[in-house]
DNA sequence: ACAAATCCTACTCACATTGTAGGAAACAAA
DNA sequence: TTTGTTTCCTACAATGTGAGTAGGATTTGT
């Protein structure tokens, strides 16, 4: 299951690429557009903008803009921050990975070949798509 | 996330269709083997026989054996029955749909957009992978 | 100074996962 | 027919995670 955090940070973004104002937007106002709790949201965007997704502006006028081009935001960025690893199983995880307790020798289990396959194919989807691609109808 | 439950019954069932045996096999055995919690096991067996990918015979004797060959069983099987819907969210999932509360059009939506892509190449994975295919080093 | 916005931490609540306990039912063999 | 072995089934407990809330600190424009 995707998690809520990613759905809403996925939402946010494509708000943001949308609506591609000049000045900062507001937390309130995505939240209100997106349906999300603002202060769950809140949560969301500051973790994005420590991801370097996002850049922020505080006090009055303030508010949230994406830091780069919506074409040079890539999906992988955004699940990676958001969701954690893309891999289902941590013993094929890129960037997350960890041995499994249970299982004496990788190359020679059934879970480990399969999720493998899965995890390339997740992870090209993620790449092959960017912000821009996903505002695109 | 995979869970455990599905990682245990996959285990559990290349077991099965590694040793090849006539007779049944018992729970303990494959538990054993496997690094599995006999109890747990028992209960992911059962989901598998109800749904029709094992066979079971009580008793003296008895234990779990396949059902079906193993090229005749998909990991879609698998995975549906013991995880759920392949999809990450339920607004793409073709065998457990539900709309979402939140997103007024889905076909707007840019998490419907991404995840039915993620959901496809998912799908293409399992489908082509039987439980041959996985006991094959 | 004041108001508006982000920043940050800690907390609560509900739910799913993981595993356990204990017995009922079926079956084979003595 | 008794006994032991196995699956079957339900209920329960412990743990962890996700989702959301509360409340204040900090920064900034007017």
């Amino acid at each position: 299951m995707l998690s809520k955090k990613t759905k809403y940070g996925i939402k946010a973004l494509t708000y943001l690429a949308k609506t591609n104002k000049e000045c900062p937007v507001q937390i309130s106002e995505i939240a209100e557009n997106e349906n999300i709790s603002v202060k769950f949201l809140e949560r969301i965007l500051l973790e994005l903008r420590k991801a370097g997704v996002l850049d922020s502006k505080k006090g009055k006028g303030g508010g949230y803009f994406l830091a780069r081009q919506p074409k040079d935001i890539l999906m992988t960025d955004i699940i990676r921050t958001l969701e954690g690893p893309i891999a289902m199983v941590p013993c094929v995880s890129l960037n997350f990975y960890k041995k499994c307790d249970d299982c004496p020798d990788e190359t020679v289990c059934a879970v480990n070949k399969l999720m493998i396959q899965v995890r390339d194919s997740s992870l090209a989807v993620f790449r092959n798509n960017s912000l821009e691609d996903l505002i695109r109808s």
